[in-house]
RNA sequence: GUCCCCAUCGUCUAGCACGGCCCAGGACGCCGGCCUCUCACGCCGGUGACGGGGGUUCAAAUCCCCCUGGGGACGCCA
C-alpha cells in the first residue's frame, strides 16, 4: 500500500508524434506538481496502438523531456509491455458482468451512429450485443456495460463539479478485435496500478473522463484528483499547427531557445504568480500550485517566448552559456574558440541575442580569422572614404604603439588622438566598426577591440584600408 | 446535430472563491522619448480590455439568468 499522502503524477505521451508545446506544458505541470509537493513523477508511453507508435518518436520524446529538465522518478513504462495486466482487468470486468463480448462490425457500428445522428441524438453504439451473452471469438471486441441512466459526476480542480447524463455515454470498447486494450481501459488500469493521485491533462480529455470514472467505480477504486487545463491554441485561435507550436520542442532547441526559458514561457500559459514573469526552474518547483491555474484557453505567442528567452540569456552566466555557444558555432560551421575566450566574449553578446543562434551570429566577427572576414564593397565605399582613410592610417600607427590594449586604455588613447586631430568620435566610429567587424552593428568598439586583441585590430584595419584603397 | 467547457487590453495575465481599495494592475507587442560610437540592453512615457442584455444589491469585472462568441468531445486514436 502506498502512502496516501504522497502525490504521484504522471505524463503519458503517445509515441505517435513529437513532444510539442501542448504536451510539454502538460508534462511540465505534472512534473511541477510532483516536485512542489515532494511527490513522484511517472513517465509512461501509451503505445497500445502498435501500428501508429514508433521507436523514433519514443526517443524523440524522451530526449525532449531530458532537454527540458523534466526528470522522472519511475519509468518509462511501455503499455505495449503490459498487455497481460490489462487482460486481467478485462477478464475481471467480464466476470463481474460489467463487460461483454460484441460481434458487431465497425461498419455496423458506424451505421448505428449514423442513425442516431439522423434522429438528432448523440452518435453512439446502440447496445445490440449487450444482453446476448456472446462467447469470446475472433473479430469480437469487449465492451464496457455502461449504466443506462443516472449521471456520472466528478470533481475537477479547475472546472469544479462536472456531471454528465449517462444517456450521453455508450458501451465503449475496452479490448479491440486484435486483443489490444483501448486507451480508456489502459489509462485507468495503469493509473490505478501506479498509484497516480493527480491527473493534469488537456481539457480535450474532459469528455473522456466520465467513462474513466465509470471504470474506476467498476474497479472499486478511489478516484484520483482530476485537473483539466485549457488547451493552447495558435494565433488564429485554432488548434496548434506545424507553423506555430505543433513542431517538436527539440526544434526550439535547434533554434537557440534555452530549456529554462521554454519551461518559463510554458508555465505562464495557464498559470500565474501575481505579476511575476521570469522564473528559474528551481523557483517554479517552489512556487507552483494548482490554485493559480487558469481555466480559459490561451494563445501561443512566439514574440513573448523570444523575450522570455532573451531574459534567460541575460540571466545565465557566461560560463554556462559558453559550451552552448560552442554547439551553435559548430552547427553554423564557424570556428570554435576555447571557452576561456568565449567567456570574455559572451558578456558583450548577451544583451543583443534573443536566441543562441543570434548569439552565434553576433559572434561571427569575433571567431572568424582576420583574413576570413568578408567586406561588403558597398560598406567600404560608404564608410572608408579617402578622408576617413587618412585618419585611420594615423590611428593605425597610434594603435601600433598603444601602451595597453584593455578597453579603458584604448578609450583614453583614442580620445587623445581625436583631440589632437580635432574630430569627434562619431566621425570614426562606424568606419572603425566596419573595418574591424565587416558590419554596421556590433558591441561597443573599445570592448570589441579588447577582445579582438592588438594583432587582429591592426591586421583588420590594414586589410580594410587596403581593400578600400584598392 | 448532440453533449461538455470557457469568456478582462491584439496576446499572456492580476483582480473574481470573502461585491466597494478597479473610471481595472503587470508583462509581451506596438508607438514616442532618454541613454549613445552602431545595433541592442536599460530607463521613462503612451496605446489598449471587464462580449451583449437582463436581474440581485446602497454598490458588480466580481453573484444569478439568457444570448452571443470561442473551444473541445462524440473512434476497435490517444
Amino acid at each position: 500500500m502506498r502512502d496516501m499522502h504522497t502525490v504521484v503524477t504522471r505524463f503519458p505521451p503517445s509515441p505517435t508524434g513529437n513532444l510539442h508545446i501542448g504536451g510539454a506544458r502538460t508534462a511540465l505541470f505534472n512534473w511541477l506538481l510532483a516536485r512542489s509537493m515532494g511527490g513522484r513523477f511517472v513517465l509512461r508511453l501509451e503505445d497500445t496502438d502498435v501500428d501508429r507508435s514508433s521507436r523514433e518518436m519514443t526517443h524523440s520524446i524522451l530526449e525532449a523531456m531530458r532537454w527540458l529538465g523534466l526528470d522522472w522518478d519511475e519509468g518509462p513504462f511501455y503499455q505495449s509491455q503490459r498487455f497481460d495486466l490489462y487482460q486481467r482487468f478485462i477478464d475481471h470486468l467480464l466476470d463481474k458482468g460489467r463487460a461483454y463480448y460484441c460481434s458487431c462490425t465497425p461498419q455496423e457500428v458506424e451505421q448505428m451512429r449514423e442513425e442516431a445522428r439522423e434522429k438528432g441524438e448523440k452518435p453512439k453504439y446502440n447496445g445490440r450485443c449487450r444482453e446476448r451473452n456472446l462467447d469470446p471469438g475472433p473479430e469480437r471486441v469487449v465492451r464496457f456495460k455502461s449504466p443506462l441512466e443516472g449521471e456520472t459526476a466528478f470533481k475537477d480542480v479547475l472546472k469544479g463539479d462536472v456531471a454528465v447524463d449517462n444517456r450521453e455515454l455508450d458501451d465503449f470498447v475496452l479490448r479491440r478485435a486484435d486483443g489490444t486494450p483501448t486507451y480508456n481501459l489502459a489509462v485507468v488500469v495503469d493509473d490505478v496500478e501506479m498509484g497516480i493521485t493527480h491527473i493534469l491533462r488537456g481539457d480535450d480529455h474532459l469528455s473522456n473522463t466520465p467513462k474513466q470514472v465509470l471504470l474506476y467505480r467498476a474497479l472499486e477504486t478511489e478516484l484520483p484528483v482530476f485537473g483539466h487545463v485549457p488547451m493552447i491554441m495558435g494565433p488564429d485561435k485554432k488548434r496548434l499547427s506545424k507553423r506555430h507550436g505543433a513542431m517538436s520542442v527539440l526544434e526550439y532547441r535547434r533554434q537557440g531557445f534555452l530549456p529554462e526559458a521554454m519551461t518559463n514561457y510554458l508555465v505562464r500559459l495557464g498559470w500565474s504568480y501575481g505579476d511575476q514573469e521570469i522564473f528559474s526552474q528551481a523557483e517554479l518547483r517552489e512556487k507552483f500550485s494548482l490554485r493559480n491555474l487558469s481555466k480559459s484557453a490561451c494563445v501561443f505567442d512566439p514574440d513573448k517566448l523570444l523575450w522570455v528567452n532573451s531574459q534567460h540569456i541575460k540571466a545565465n552566466s557566461p560560463q554556462e552559456l559558453a559550451p552552448l555557444l560552442q554547439d551553435f558555432l559548430q552547427a553554423n560551421d564557424l570556428p570554435c574558440p576555447d571557452t576561456g575566450y568565449l567567456i570574455q566574449l559572451i558578456p558583450l553578446l548577451q544583451p543583443r541575442a534573443k536566441t543562441m543562434q543570434e548569439m552565434a551570429d553576433w559572434a561571427v566577427p569575433f571567431v572568424r580569422a582576420d583574413q576570413d572576414l568578408v567586406y561588403d564593397p558597398e560598406l567600404l565605399d560608404k564608410f572608408l572614404t579617402a578622408e576617413i582613410a587618412y585618419y585611420l592610417r594615423q590611428l593605425l600607427n597610434i594603435l601600433r604603439d598603444a601602451p595597453g590594449f584593455d578597453k579603458d586604455s584604448l578609450e583614453a588613447c583614442i580620445g587623445d588622438f581625436l583631440q589632437e586631430q580635432g574630430i569627434r568620435f562619431k566621425k570614426l566610429a562606424q568606419p572603425i566598426r566596419v573595418a574591424l567587424t565587416a558590419s554596421k552593428a556590433s558591441p561597443g568598439l573599445f570592448e570589441s577591440m579588447e577582445i579582438l586583441g592588438q594583432k587582429s585590430v591592426l591586421a583588420r584595419l590594414e586589410r580594410a584600408l587596403q581593400q578600400a584603397e584598392g
